[in-house]
DNA sequence: CTAGGACCTGGAGCGCACTCCAAGTCAAAA
DNA sequence: TTTTGACTTGGAGTGCGCTCCAGGTCCTAG
């Protein structure tokens, strides 16, 4: 049966499952993540070597399906994590990282806000046509 | 030597290389697209068996373009190249499938900037850490 | 006549972000 | 004690959209 505590002695913390029903990504991808170095420092473990996912785990996947939401590669993921995992003192940095995928996520928007405008033309010459 | 109506009888149609250039496509991706099944009909082919790209491509390919960037899959986009390969007739079929593109293009677009929006919060957190 | 360059083809290769598999461990229920 | 089921791992597989390769043809310039 599903237990919530189990081998978790009332810490508060989730299992891997319902870390991913938490955040809204597969466990496989939970633990895609962690491999690929997105998670700060590795994940806490129960006895068992079961994943034990904190409050502050669980904030952090959900910041990081904001990035990749927002079309941040995996690798520059890993890079900001890296940054947040290493303490203070390279906040600068960060701020220079996202402030830069900011960017490049306005001007995305911009393109394709563009090019929907482009297809919306489009829809309105069928839209007469078939009107007609 | 570069010659832009080599074989071209002076009929205004471009070589795949033009079409490149004028689309900001590959020539890769030209060939790629036609293979998919992009492009309604094959490009016309000069007798040496090479592509000519008329006017009326150049305008279809700008066309796909858009679609891609606003994120269509390249199968639907095929389906979308059929339904204008077979003529008139199936324009409600066309508006429906580009009415359906424009709305997952405006909810992904939402998401985005909403997800922007948070990321725009943790940017000013650092930014006034930084500033104190 | 030869060389160069743009083009042709089918098919292989690539980078990305997952997604899944097989074999194993562990804790608790029957 | 056995079974169940959620979990573990390293590594393989998948789907997408290109991107590139090898070997060949064709046209033009020298």
């Amino acid at each position: 049966m599903f237990d919530p505590l189990a081998g978790d002695s009332g810490t508060g913390t989730l299992t891997i499952a319902e870390a991913a029903a938490a955040t809204g990504v597969s466990t496989h991808t939970l633990r895609y993540y962690e491999r690929a170095g997105l998670m700060r420092d590795p994940v806490a473990r129960a006895t068992s070597q079961h994943r034990r996912y904190s409050a502050d785990d669980i904030r952090w996947v959900t910041f990081l399906t904001r990035l990749r939401t927002t079309g941040m590669p995996i690798r520059e993921m890993a890079r900001y994590a890296r940054l947040a995992g290493a303490g203070e003192g390279n906040e600068a940095e960060r701020l220079a990282l996202l402030t830069e995928h900011r960017r490049r996520v306005l001007e995305r928007l911009d393109e394709v806000q563009r090019n929907l405008a482009a297809i919306d033309k489009k829809i309105a010459v069928y839209q007469e046509r078939i009107d007609r």
